[in-house]
DNA sequence: TGGGTTTGATAAACCGGTATAGCTCCTGCA
DNA sequence: TGCAGGAGCTATACCGGTTTATCAAACCCA
């Protein structure tokens, strides 16, 4: 027999669904004896809840989702994704909570989508990425009343629940360590200033650089990709000026702005310190190698997952939950100046 | 009101919910007037199907899953996989059909993986990747009698439906080329050999070695990560006679090659000519940028979506689908030999 | 004008679980 | 001896859709 259902057991085991219903929840209402019998038939059967059926009773799907507003092109190379999806799911699979991705080119879109899971009932909750300055999928979120956690950004007040890292003091600790090797000239290839991260990143530095003697400390931004990236590394190494270090908020721009430095004639380290805010195996493969932000991204995954299970759990509950501070892995990609 | 049922919306109109729900599909039983006027209440109340009372009658949950056995380390640097999610999304999205996905650290675990959705109706389907020799998830999935599509195999008889490119000419394409600029000695640093494709592609320098005059063409087997892609690469540079040229079935594994060639003093082009099987931002990175065999991983994903709805709707065909072939982008890192 | 067919609608069953009210014993205690 | 109370189980309603059987009214044609 295909997918035998709950009414099969029940006639195989010879009481009624309510009381197999009772010994396959494990609740009481069953004696010991029979709740032994029906399970070993239900193994016997192989049978598990049809999650339909059980998400129709409950209000519950045991789901949910995430959306990536990204064009597809840019999101291949950063392991980011990759690193933080596995982790969502080991945080999910202990609940056996399943997850739906989608990768969609807009927010507008992706608030769309959220409407439609929200009436369908498709998840349970969501996790965010790329909080945004004044972000509309919050309000939006909360209209729904769909539980969410946010990653990466801080929420407000009566905000949504959240995992973060403090971008600030990683960006510090940057800036600090490149002042220490000497480093007085320090540019930074920023990020796209839409991003809440990029603009903590920002301030980080424009706050820190009086304080570290900082002789000029520009944060350029960029849309996050390898092409102004580079274009913005050769604009910062055709000035009379030239910085002596550049930080750069992504592992792509990091090595883009590498090979515009070695197709200048510029030395790294030498002529020029290179930091990457965000590591992975892309940093590793130059020559040279990349000093380097790691964060522990899986942990950050698991970390949101087990938070958005709480929400849903309890959603009155507004959780902030700080990660680990991600540490600076130095390779040879800095040096003290020349 | 949150969340209107179908009820709902029936006594608003004023009539069942069986007129509700024919009028909402489409179908006859119901007058144009009232039709209409139910249609507009139900774009009032922006109602919805929910999706587990609708998968509990019907017995199609319109999800699909798809399982990536990799570990995470690996996969955040392959842009094929971003590329090919976006591609079976934007197959699927035309029917508003959402994907689970799902990634594990082995096939034992995919295979559970498996038998829970199966058992459970989560999916009605599941796009399979990273087909092996004599794959058990071939046999297990027909005993479950789940749909499938296999991505990048081309099915035996009585096998899975499939959307396939034809590796076997993709390879003689390169070694044909690098042939063609003079190259004899021409080594092949291969994946895995548990992978279809590596096989496939490992037989195909072989065959076509006597035909171009080849004095050598060795295929190295490796476990397609950047660290042995580098150490084989170190091998073969190594050797009393070198090659002149290497083709790399990943583009990780060409990044990693050729750090190891400047590493040894080995210019590229000049002295050694280097192909990545496989295109990305990461080629283009590089200095000099790879040449490198482009596929559209997109339009892959998007056909799988597309073949894996046909088995869906009518499980007794057997479609074996024929992509695009992929075409040699040629950059930099190919030369004729010194 | 009467009988058969079509149209437009309804009530009720059903999908596979969960939750609850209620029933039947059995036990313990006054 | 009688009754309260609990254990163990059954019957049934319910979740929100789809589908089928049924039915009344309108329509058609001889």
């Amino acid at each position: 027999m295909a997918r035998p259902t709950i009414a099969d057991i029940a006639i195989r085991a010879g009481v009624s669904k309510g009381a197999v219903s009772f010994a396959l929840n494990g609740r009481p209402g069953v004696s010991d004896a029979t709740r032994e019998r029906i399970l070993k038939i239900a193994e016997q059967m192989s049978w598990r809840p049809h999650s339909a059926a059980r998400a129709l009773g409950a209000s519950r799907v045991d789901s949910v989702g995430m959306v990536i507003a990204r064009p597809a092109r840019t999101l291949g190379v950063e392991p980011f994704f990759a690193h933080l999806l596995s982790g969502v799911q080991s945080g999910l699979s202990a609940e056996s909570i399943s997850l739906q991705l989608l990768i969609v080119e807009d927010t507008a879109t992706e608030i769309e989508v959220y409407r439609r899971w929200s009436s369908e009932h498709r998840v349970d909750g969501v996790i965010l990425v790329d909080l945004t300055v004044k972000d509309p999928r919050i309000d939006e979120l909360k209209a729904l009343e769909l539980p969410a956690v946010v990653i990466g950004g801080r929420g407000g007040k009566g905000a949504l629940a959240s995992v973060w890292a403090d971008d600030r003091d990683a960006m510090l600790s940057i800036v600090e360590y490149l002042a220490a090797l000497g480093h007085r000239r320090i540019a930074h290839v920023a990020g796209t200033p839409l991003f809440q991260h990029t603009v903590r990143r920002i301030k980080a530095v424009r706050d820190a650089a009086p304080r570290l003697g900082l002789v000029d400390a520009p944060s350029l931004t960029t849309d996050f990709s390898d092409a102004e990236g580079a274009a913005t590394t050769r604009k910062l190494l055709s000035q009379a000026s030239r910085p002596t270090a550049i930080v750069y908020d992504s592992d792509v721009m990091a090595v883009a702005g590498l090979g515009v430095a070695m197709e200048m004639g510029v030395s790294v380290p030498g002529d020029l310190s290179i930091v990457a805010f965000d590591d992975s195996i892309l940093t590793q493969l130059m020559h040279p190698a990349l000093t380097a932000l790691s964060r522990d991204t899986f942990e950050f995954g698991r970390q949101a997952a087990e938070v958005l299970l709480e929400v849903i759990a309890d959603p009155t509950r507004i959780i902030n939950r700080r990660t680990a501070d991600p540490v600076l892995t130095v390779r040879e990609s800095t040096a003290p100046p020349a």
